[in-house]
DNA sequence: CCGATATGCAAGTACATGCTTGCAGCAGGC
DNA sequence: GCCTGCTGCAAGCATGTACTTGCATATCGG
């Protein structure tokens, strides 16, 4: 069993650097300090190993949740936000490499259930439990408003070693900005 | 002249498609339909071709202004930040695999001045002249607040066909609500 | 001790890759 | 008419690719 685990990370993390193409047996082989063949006597093929490792990995990315009974708003949502893209930047290499690689390999993908997708829904009924307790006022769709956070933060963890002209401010006081942006935006009060 | 660009036009469809590596000198020759040899005499070698392609790709993506003396925030937000979607989403294939390809190839995609930047930049300002003007009476940072509203639009054009659960409202509904959420965050008074 | 299972090693297959070379044609300018 | 510059065509080269086969070895349960 430890010896597939072994492989599977490694194809992972061959994967996030080179792309589908780019991740070579060979190299995934090395990687995991593993014979060749033993590659395909365990998963077939390229594809079966590669998008098992993407499966797996994104499996075991789970993310902190929500309370249940909202009471410091801007405290509760600041820390779930700065714990949601330390994650997604942790894995952005392997994030950015599904995305480049989506156009040939869709199926590698799959439409539902992404960890952001998880996260963006934890956030939609937060909000809405903010509007139940009548500590947010504003008549925003709460599943519009989660895709905008959730976007601005994805965006950061993804965009920010790459246009470092547009990200300049540090990681923590940006995800301060954007939930303070967020609270406002859905009727908050904020100091 | 013409086949030139020719060439560097079916470079930068092929490049989309499928990346650094997917993008071989046969299939980009096919695609512009032009002779192989006839890529190396002109660029000389795969890098120089597809940096060329991608460069002049990058170049070619304008993007609208915001006016100088707002007068109406939210309208005028909103048809530009639908025109910045847009035109996300027309080079989201682009976009996506030079993301996959910043790993290997960072080279590609120059830190500085990407549209997308450049556009937050314009979004920033804009912010400002709203404050000068008393528009907007918050006090966060224009240059977080231009990066959220970037962001989830960036997110949203690169992510609405992937994460087919996370964006399920129409675009325009969810372009109006990110920008009344942004409004109501720097203390603009909307409807 | 025996047999089954798992792994490593070496070699090979059929194909694709970036890139080069040599030659033929075909246009426009002098 | 001839020269120059651009292009196409055919072939090839060295390398890398996914994947297979055959055989030797190790490990472990019975």
């Amino acid at each position: 069993m430890e010896l597939r685990d072994r492989i599977l990370a490694a194809a992972a993390r061959v994967y996030a650097e080179t792309g589908f193409r780019g991740a070579t047996t060979r190299r995934i082989a090395a990687e995991a300090g593993v014979n060749e063949v033993t590659l395909f006597r365990h998963f077939g093929s390229k594809s079966s190993l590669i998008s098992e490792a993407i499966g797996a990995e994104r499996g075991a990315l789970l993310l902190g949740s929500l309370p249940g009974e909202p009471a410091d708003p801007s405290a509760e949502l600041t820390a779930w936000a700065e714990a949601v893209l330390e994650l997604l930047r942790e894995k952005r290499a392997l994030i950015r490499t599904c995305m480049g690689d989506f156009e040939e390999h869709p199926e590698m993908m799959p439409p539902c259930g992404s960890p952001t997708a998880r996260a963006a829904e934890a956030l939609c009924e937060y909000v809405e439990r903010l509007r139940r307790a009548g500590l947010a006022t504003g008549n925003a769709d709460p599943r519009v408003a989660a895709s905008m956070l959730m976007g601005a933060l994805f965006a950061d963890a993804m965009g920010r070693d790459i246009m470092t002209d547009l990200y300049r401010s540090a990681p923590d006081e940006a995800v301060a900005g954007y939930v303070r942006l967020f609270l406002r935006g859905i009727g908050v009060e904020v100091a």
